[in-house]
DNA sequence: GTTGTTGCAAAAGATTTGCATCCAT
DNA sequence: ATGGATGCAAATCTTTTGCAACAAC
């Protein structure tokens, strides 16, 4: 989907690093290797993916660490939780240089594509005013029949990992 | 928050009554509470909060009954379900007059609010179409800082159900 | 009477946590 | 050496489910 080329990858290393020794925190083989797999993964993914994936390292890594570290990232600002209406989370890493965007999701296959919308974003921003709130988040997601479901009747269903029902 | 008389929820209980028949489905005591009960809440609320309020009735209705119920309301299109990134989902109450809306949360006390933009409907639209996408659902959440927060540094801290972080 | 419903307790699924051991600093 | 990190298993939290007894139609 995206690609992470490995400098990249070294950057946001060290933005990790930098993160941790701010914080106090150690500098561990378990965090990098976390770290390092999630910014090279390029599509939203679930911890259960992010377990599987490291399934190699599984006698290094525990599911305890991930969920750890995940945190961590997130603290950190370099991954961005998700709540697309399933079981699981969704997380999506989040390189410096990305601009933000939102979501729509295909309500059968669950294939989630991105989208940037200047309007809405000002809109909001409006919105917030309005309401007389210092606006720090927000969230949009779009659901919906995908091209190939309304064309075909049926698209890859359930490639993700979790249901969408 | 909302004013809901009788005679709303008498019309809301015989749409609910019609919808359980239409599945052959059956209207039990039990159905008919949980349902008023929830017509009459007007706020957002989860099933935590709704046990909470029908406590007294509580060797009436178990849990399961009321999350069963909750179920079928979502189905029979009187609920919405929300999710505002807390542990657990959230309900509102839609009655049959009820336009569409969004919501703007505080991220300290959790006070939801509520907005409806229709240039931002327009705009999701297009970008549906944009994506080749038969929109189905969409939800937008803005969360920040209330005025009280942003104002005086402090506002009604955890007066929800739910912790937001 | 038949079929769906309820309550209970157990199960499931995601995530968190206590604690003893281990490791980065 | 010492304070934080890890792995494990147990705990937690929300929601779902199997099943026997029960109620609506």
């Amino acid at each position: 989907m995206k690609e992470n080329n490995s400098f990249d990858i070294h950057k946001e290393l060290s933005k990790f690093s930098e993160f941790l020794k701010k914080k106090n925190l150690k500098i561990t083989s378990q965090r990098l290797l976390v770290a390092e797999k999630i910014f090279s993964i390029g599509e939203h993914f679930t911890v259960e993916d992010l377990t599987e994936i490291l399934k190699d390292k599984r006698d290094e890594i525990s599911r305890a660490t991930i969920y750890r570290t995940v945190s961590l990232l997130v603290e950190s600002g370099q991954l961005i939780e998700h709540d697309f209406g399933k079981n699981s989370k969704y997380y999506e890493f989040s390189p410096s240089s990305q601009e933000h965007h939102d979501h729509i999701v295909c309500l059968d296959c669950g294939i989630i594509e991105e989208f940037y919308n200047p309007n809405i974003e000002k809109i909001q921003i409006e919105i917030a005013n309005k309401f007389n709130y210092e606006l720090k988040d927000h969230s949009l997601n779009l659901y919906g029949k995908c091209k190939l479901l309304k064309e075909k009747g049926f698209c890859e269903k359930q490639k993700q990992s979790d249901k969408l029902n």
